[in-house]
DNA sequence: GTCGAAAATGTAACGGTTTACATCACGAAT
DNA sequence: ATTCGTGATGTAAACCGTTACATTTTCGAC
């Protein structure tokens, strides 16, 4: 109401003594404008410190170059860099970024209802790591909502994914080659990790490589917590805390690794006792000594936001079929690497 | 174009039989609606899958319900939690939150052309440690823009701050309690810094804290790198490489300290010899037995959020003079806080 | 049963763009 | 001189809500 708004597009036309149409196409770069008036418009509009407004583009055009950002948190050490990536990416492509994070994955009804609420609110979502069911998939794609995953696949919307059966396999094929047999493993979810999620996944990949080496696995060594220096710390104690307890482990985040570390150093141990190798390289890792599987986690949000940029571009192509693997090929490629440090080299 | 939209408001009373006033004040829950039309409506509506187009009400009414948030950077240890504060707090009041990080503040001219572009965007905006000119700020202002700053002041906008001047008086004192005389400062601003901005403040909290007690300021005790722990480690190596270096040092950041710790490890030394204390409370502090001054970023984060949306609500108070100086309660009563670990007392 | 106030509902203007389509101007070709 | 084509510009209809104001309904009081 009191709302003071500025000059409309109108009076810009009136002072520039042409159209409102001439106007907007002169503004917006579009062909069939005569030079001089282009330029004598934009010089008025200038002047006239005249500012289109977005809410009538978007209505008029339903397009909002609004991106919509959902991960579980903003402030995790994974997700802070996806994000950063990610909304660079948009930036520099003429959209903005809403970063919406979802602490409640659990409530899965709640959590759709909340995606489907911002149909024409954004272009497009890029979901990370919530493992939407394939029911709460079909719903949104069939609300015509664009939504391409990270982390997880659906049936409907384009993926990107890190191989992090890979991640899983590379981490424990290093202690292995250590000389390790007896291998634990501290994963970041706390319940039984989904197929298809990141935890399980590096799950599939640490077990694959103990399969592969035929060494039997057992159970009791695959500890979790949450993905936090404590969360790691807790589970282990845990593993400390058994009867033959392990001379290497796979944990599956740095942060996890660095409060693992520390219950190390609780009871007058250090790595050359147990061998530690964590994900991520985070900046920290390299100060501890810390031996870890490098992300990229930057490249996959650039990545996502360029593949939900070209959904929405080619206005909803995606065959499932010949589409649905899509991998992010930079996480893939250069992304996945072993950085080794001190803490699994037997001193 | 293709763009399919769903049904209208329109839609939805002419199927309800009441006119669009009517659907709209339903679905709003404005007064002067019978209970039962209402229900009606609403079931209507549901059946309909409609939603409302927020383009075409922000149109109409001239909100947006969106917020800008402009920082540095977005996957700093201190920023993504402040973001993460400020999401939440804006979420929960039914506004979404835009991430703009600005990398370079050096460019002050695009910056501000970039905000003022965003003139009927946004609500809002929040402005994190960019020391914005006033005169900046105040193009800002006469545009109409509502701001809130946070980690700095203008004479135009309300700014939440923390007492930066304490944290570095805090940190300094503790040392000196500690028994140290000749202490250094690990800043993260290279170039000079602002008076007015944290690193600028909490320079001078230490300053501050050394002539209380009466000792000269030696320059050569202040080194500076960038916020990282790689900008910690030079600066601690140039200070280790002085002719008479520090017992006892003020970092400006964990992060940093974590690096500054690294350098006495590489000379082998441990802070038995250089007394460290940090600034957040990084999470991995607990874990190297880092001292450090405690800060909130979440709240300063949800105070900001506070803060704006009151200006929005108030549609544009502030009285300068009064409120020029505003103060996150929480960040200043219970948000620093010494948290004391082995890095400061003698062994 | 009437009156009047309050509640419920309807009408229509308005917000500011974009864009399909119509029109116009101007030069080239006939 | 007429016609045609092309580029430049204008006209007006969307787009889809919100809301001031008008109108109708309801209901209690007399």
């Amino acid at each position: 109401m009191s709302r003071n708004r500025g000059p409309s597009i109108e009076d810009v036309a009136r002072e520039a003594g042409v159209s409102v149409a001439t106007v907007s196409r002169a503004l917006r770069g579009l062909p069939n404008v005569a030079e001089g008036t282009r330029i004598r418009v934009q010089a008025i509009a200038d002047k006239m410190n005249y500012r289109a407004d977005p809410s009538a583009a978007r209505l008029a055009t339903g397009r909002t170059h609004l991106v919509q950002l959902v991960t579980p948190t903003v402030d995790g050490w994974y997700f802070s860099r996806f994000l950063a990536g990610a909304i660079d990416h948009l930036i520099s492509r003429g959209y903005e970024a809403i970063s919406h994070p979802v602490e409640n994955p659990e409530q899965r009804e709640l959590f759709l209802a909340e995606l489907l609420r911002l149909e024409k609110r954004v272009d497009g979502l890029i979901v990370v790591d919530l493992n939407i069911s394939e029911e709460a998939a079909a719903q949104l794609h069939s609300a015509g909502i664009r939504v391409v995953t990270a982390g997880f696949r659906t049936q409907k919307f384009p993926a990107v994914i890190v191989d992090d059966y890979r991640v899983g396999f590379m981490a424990t094929e290093h202690l292995l080659h250590g000389g390790h047999s007896r291998i634990g493993l501290i994963s970041g979810e706390p319940n039984h990790p989904l197929a298809f999620s990141v935890p399980g996944l590096r799950l599939a990949g640490y077990t694959g490589a103990l399969a592969a080496s035929g060494i039997p696995i057992d159970t009791s060594l695959e500890q979790s917590g949450f993905f936090t220096a404590e969360g790691g710390r807790r589970a282990m104690e845990r593993l400390l805390a058994l009867d033959d307890p392990p001379t290497g482990v796979f944990v599956m985040s740095d942060e996890m690794a660095f409060g693992a570390w520390r219950a190390l150093q609780d009871r007058g141990l250090s790595w050359s006792d147990v061998a530690i190798i964590g994900v991520d390289d985070h900046e920290l890792a390299a100060l501890v000594g810390l031996t870890t599987v490098r992300l990229a986690p930057r490249e996959v949000g650039t990545a996502s936001a360029e593949r939900l940029l070209r959904l929405i571009d080619d206005d909803g192509d995606f065959t499932p079929g010949v589409d649905a693997v899509d991998v992010a090929n930079a996480a893939r490629s250069e992304g996945i690497e072993l950085v080794v440090r001190s803490s699994t080299v037997r001193t």
